[in-house]
DNA sequence: TGCGATCTACCCCTTAATAGGTAGTACCTT
DNA sequence: AAGGTACTACCTATTAAGGGGTAGATCGCA
């Protein structure tokens, strides 16, 4: 039984709206129930009407997507949300993922591209535009070494030398201070590196200073 | 004409208030014309006695000593004051020294050599525990330092340089990001760390870092 | 008692980083 | 036109750092 799907569209730009009109319009399937110009009245619209996809721009004056999402998803609005956006910034798509969205499409996809992933979207899965995947990917990938770092146990001795790195000392100087030979220095600069996945002492000082490990 | 220098006593310890009075009764040129126990109570009586010397203890329970000295300071009492202290830690030396303090004294200095620093910041000097005074010039030093890095003028290569320092990433892949060859990087390095007086790549990034050079 | 973890310290070797130099090009200012 | 600054790129050299290994001493735990 393919009902129909309820769309609302929360966008500051009437012409987008209008194209997204146009596109879902001439693909079965969807109705166009609602157009929103701000976020608030985005959310009103989807109390209201309670539609199974709102597609919600990232980027508006006012109310921005993002907190809109954020907002929506408070409320337990449980349409299917999908952000559509300009922005292929990597921090913009993690907190929209983060913030419960069900997609991510890029304005400037391919409009069957774009059918193709709100149709995913509705079947349950996650759309994402296909060049932010490896961002994406990437992101995922750092923040589980930021996992893996906030958990990795060091043992006492790597803790002090982590701390010395954070310092900016030198294994020469680090062997001084710790009263221990600098080849021993080396050693355990060459464990905690292993332990916390970190190519060299640099990126290994920076974020122990970033992390404040004092 | 030697007056004598009517002196205030602020310390939570009748203990330390009793062998400051001795000591200076049995010197010659000094009354006790008051002593406090908190640094309210202190504040009061130096505003009412208006004394020539005020020795306040930097660690008291309630207001400490370095707040009391911030609000004397600001109430226009112009009593040379003297911070009294078992802590030889930098930062509140430096911190009291800001503040406006005359004087500094570790109370297990030798009570002679105490009368002596004493008998100094009448005479309008800066008394400072002899044992603190390369603290103080660390401190300045690295002070100093600060100043110079925050003001030292990078070019614009240097400061994209420091940024990518400060991302903890290696000469290769600087050159690989700026799109010039590692020799050049290493240049701008060399020059950079030379303007910044930093002595290794490592405390660059570590001071960008912490200074949010982002 | 033996196993594992930790700390210590060395070996070898390769690569990265630092310190000094010269030098060409471009741009701006005097 | 001359000088200064910034950026580029190379040369030399030494030192620092990283990656691999072995190995002894100590300690706690199974």
């Amino acid at each position: 039984m393919p009902t129909t799907t309820r769309v609302l569209i929360i966008d500051d730009h009437p012409l987008f709206r209008r194209g997204v009109s146009q596109l879902l319009g001439l693909a079965d399937g969807f109705e166009i129930v609602g157009e929103a110009a701000s976020g608030q009245e985005g959310i009103e619209l989807a109390k209201r009407l309670d539609p199974d996809l709102i597609l919600l721009d990232l980027n508006m004056k006012g109310m921005n997507g993002l907190e809109t999402l954020r907002t929506m998803r408070d409320l337990e609005i449980d349409a299917r949300i999908i952000l559509v956006t300009v922005s292929d910034a990597p921090e913009d798509l993690i907190a929209a993922i983060r913030s419960g969205a069900d997609g991510y499409i890029l304005k400037d996809n391919d409009p069957d591209d774009i059918l193709k992933l709100i149709d995913s979207a509705m079947h349950g899965k996650t759309a994402i535009s296909p060049e932010l995947t490896s961002l994406l990917a990437t992101a995922l990938r750092e923040e589980s070494l930021v996992e893996q770092r906030s958990q990795a146990s060091l043992t006492e001795r790597e803790t002090a030398i982590l701390k010395c790195l954070a310092g900016g000392m030198s294994n020469k100087l680090i062997a001084r201070e710790l009263d221990i030979m600098e080849s021993t220095v080396k050693v355990h600069i060459r464990n905690l590196l292993k332990k916390l996945k970190f190519r060299s002492r640099v990126e290994a000082a920076v974020w122990a200073v970033a992390n404040q490990i004092h």
